[in-house]
DNA sequence: GGGGGAGTGTCGGAGGAGCGACACTTCTTC
DNA sequence: GAAGAAGTGTCGCTCCTCCGACACTCCCCC
């Protein structure tokens, strides 16, 4: 139960921190101009941190940011987003602290948008305002149908659809430890090992040392939805 | 696994579909006017269906809505929402269709606000449309709260936790079946059956038919923590 | 090239929860 | 007030997953 609540939020990132959170197009940002400030970080430095107040969202422009919670002494990485991607902004809007940590995993360039003065001026661009409100809507429901379909499914199920997901994002050759499955999953290791020894004895993926390859996607996606077991 | 999708989306509406996702104010309802078109409803007739694309959300005005999605010929509600309450703007944003059907539980006013309509109408009042963004987002903020809170805890402890929630917005006293209980959860009857002898053998709460009574939040609110069990 | 850390493969035990089955109680309705 | 529907209380079985333990393999670096 230890780090139940990491794992869990590991989990989550899946669906809440997803890259393709991208409400704003490059015009919206020169819109926002005058009250963008212009931000830059050094490997290793942090945008924000957890627990902290959320007084400003960012948006980066390059390089790669980790969304990290720590516990007891040791973090574990939630998420990690790249440029057009806007972070903080849900507990910004929220009035609340930050849920995660933010670090730049290298030389990093954003945009700062303090809440008191990004407020007033969303209000004076409806058009941009209303393109946020339908992109955070949309996460909501992409959030819904993700968690209706993974729900209480099975760790086969769960990492059959987790392959199949990543293969289409990156390619059938995958660079991830079972452990590393096993995190984003909420589940543990031996579990993982268990579906990973299923799903390559049923010829639909290819197994090495922190690397798994997708043979057979349509397989995957049966398994994914829990026709076989 | 036959209703399992049917017992997640009830699951879900106790997040989502919760009725404080109020995100306009009746001042706001007179600002759209123009485009909102009364409605009336009588018991038993739909406002929409499941699966029907969603090109209008609606704001009910009076009387109660049951949510719900069918499944083999039986329905399961999913949520019962009254007045203020928004339903179907996920879907409507997201150009999707409906997750599930709306019926009308008793005689119910409503205003009904259509997609092409709205949108140009809410482009032209920034702070309405601000108000609705944020709304949003606290939502998902909530829901994120939420599944981190009960995501692979025990029955015992969502039990715990339902039953402090539902207490604390209406009363000790409780008219809940353990069937609906456990709709509500994704879970078993029998399950909830165990959970709610527990709780009523340590004195937390007291049962009868279709009934329970809350007697020791306190100790109710140590279970859902997961302390105790 | 050898040691140590990281990753993989496997077993067995324990516990939570789903599910079918069945007896019993309480309410509703005619 | 009797029949039937709805709700509750319990068993026993099975499946899935967690967890500890241990052997083994692969990679990196001194």
């Amino acid at each position: 139960m230890k780090t139940a609540q990491d794992q869990h939020l590991a989990w989550l990132a899946r669906s809440f921190g997803r890259p393709d959170y991208l409400p704003l197009t490059p015009a919206d940002i020169e819109t926002l101009q005058n009250v963008a400030e212009p931000i830059s970080r050094f490997t290793g430095s942090h945008l924000f941190k957890e627990g902290e107040p959320a007084i400003a969202a960012y948006v980066i422009r390059s390089g790669e940011v980790d969304l990290f919670r720590m516990h007891s002494g040791r973090r574990r990485v939630v998420a990690r987003v790249g440029p057009g991607s806007v972070i903080g902004d849900i507990a910004m809007f929220g009035e609340g602290t930050y849920m995660s940590s933010a670090q730049a995993v290298n030389q990093v360039k954003a945009f700062r948008f303090d809440r008191d003065v990004l407020i007033p001026e969303l209000a004076k661009h409806p058009a941009l305002c209303l393109r946020w409100l339908v992109s955070a809507l949309r996460q909501l429901q992409n959030t819904q149908r993700r968690i209706v379909h993974l729900m209480h499914k099975t760790v086969l199920a769960q990492v059959a659809d987790l392959l199949v997901e990543e293969a289409a994002k990156s390619g059938p050759d995958l660079e991830l430890s079972q452990a590393a499955i096993a995190t984003l999953l909420g589940s543990s290791r031996q579990t993982v090992n268990e579906a990973v020894r299923t799903l390559r004895d049923m010829g639909a993926i290819n197994t090495g040392y922190r690397m798994i390859s997708v043979v057979d996607p349509e397989k995957l996606n049966e398994v994914a939805a829990g026709h076989v077991g």
